[in-house]
DNA sequence: ATAAAACTTGACCAATCGGTCTATTTTTAC
DNA sequence: GTAAAAATAGACCGATTGGTCAAGTTTTAT
């Protein structure tokens, strides 16, 4: 299916990667895409709000998928490290202009309706759910407390990484892994 | 002094870290601090740019001393602590509304001025260069590498804690300190 | 076949955006 | 004291913002 509804979707999640929620217009989808506004606002009558939110979602959906992929049959050191390299593949297919897609809207989501906060937390603690069930399923003990620091300092190096057009902080977390695994 | 350029920068850094460079308008500033829009952009000739280029280098210095002051006099492991407690206060103070002053605006900087880019690079490295030399002073090996790991966790975790309303993300970190300084 | 529901279309709206401009007031320098 | 410079003031601008709406088209159900 590739329905207008998804489309936009899509297209909206890709562009808040970029510009955040303020920097991205409803017109500049609406171009993208290529569908007047009308149809915008009968598939959500919400506007931007509910629009940002299902992009937020599927934005946050599509690179869970994507992680899931890369750990997916590895050893925990091997797989973390492959999740790594999807973030840095990210970063520099991108030129460093596509943010965590989460992240863009994050940092200013208190500004926003709950329905938007919201979706950011879910798809935050679904990433780290599944980070620690991963963990778990490879016998690593305290594997919650784990996934947790694991995915702190992922986002941290992910910002980082982006700020400074440098993929070095991510690479760097690859030595770390060993040492909050064991620890 | 307190002059009506100081004025407007503090107000601007006090705004972008709540709604980020694209949700901060220039009539939100001029609002807050009752001044025209002629004066700004009597003291600002490149507009919002020059304005918010300030506004970043302006919060990430006040930032840099108050992490600075937190950290004077102590052993290594009890600053750095002292230095997440200012970030706990912080989100506490603002009920998680205050952004990191540079991650709000550096998520979406790639698509602003090459200027604008800089001054999150040079104030990044500040606070990376600082913690560096308070390692260093403290007879830490390795100190470069470690202040970057440890900068890349609390960058992490403040992001986290804000997202999820919950300072757990920054306090966790107390606990990885010793880890990382004896890797 | 036909009525209803779903969807598309684009003109239109008030509000706000960042920015320019000229006029006026205040401060500084000599 | 007076001229120049700095700063304040706010009306005004075109462009864009998110959003509404009435009219038209397509799809679905019966």
């Amino acid at each position: 299916m590739n329905t207008t509804k998804e489309r936009l979707v899509s297209s909206a999640a890709k562009l808040i990667r970029k510009k955040g929620y303020f920097g991205t217009g409803i017109s500049d989808v609406l171009a993208e895409v290529g569908v007047p506004k009308g149809s915008l606002y009968h598939h959500f009558p919400d506007g931007k709000d509910g629009l940002i939110r299902e992009a937020i979602l599927h934005g946050g959906e599509t690179q869970m998928y994507k992680y899931g992929e890369a750990l997916r049959g590895k050893a925990a050191n091997e797989g973390l490290c492959a999740m790594i390299d999807v973030m840095i593949k990210d970063l520099l297919e991108s030129d460093y202009q596509d943010a965590c897609p989460i992240t863009a809207v994050a940092v200013a989501a208190n500004s926003m309706t709950k329905e938007i906060q919201d979706a950011c937390h879910q798809i935050f603690k679904g990433w780290q759910d599944n980070l620690a069930g991963y963990l778990e399923r490879r016998g690593v003990s305290g594997s919650t407390d784990k996934a947790r620091q694991l995915y702190t300092m992922f986002e941290g190096a992910f910002v980082l990484s982006q700020a400074h057009r440098d993929v070095m902080y991510l690479e760097n977390q690859k030595k770390f892994i060993g040492v909050i695994l064991d620890s």
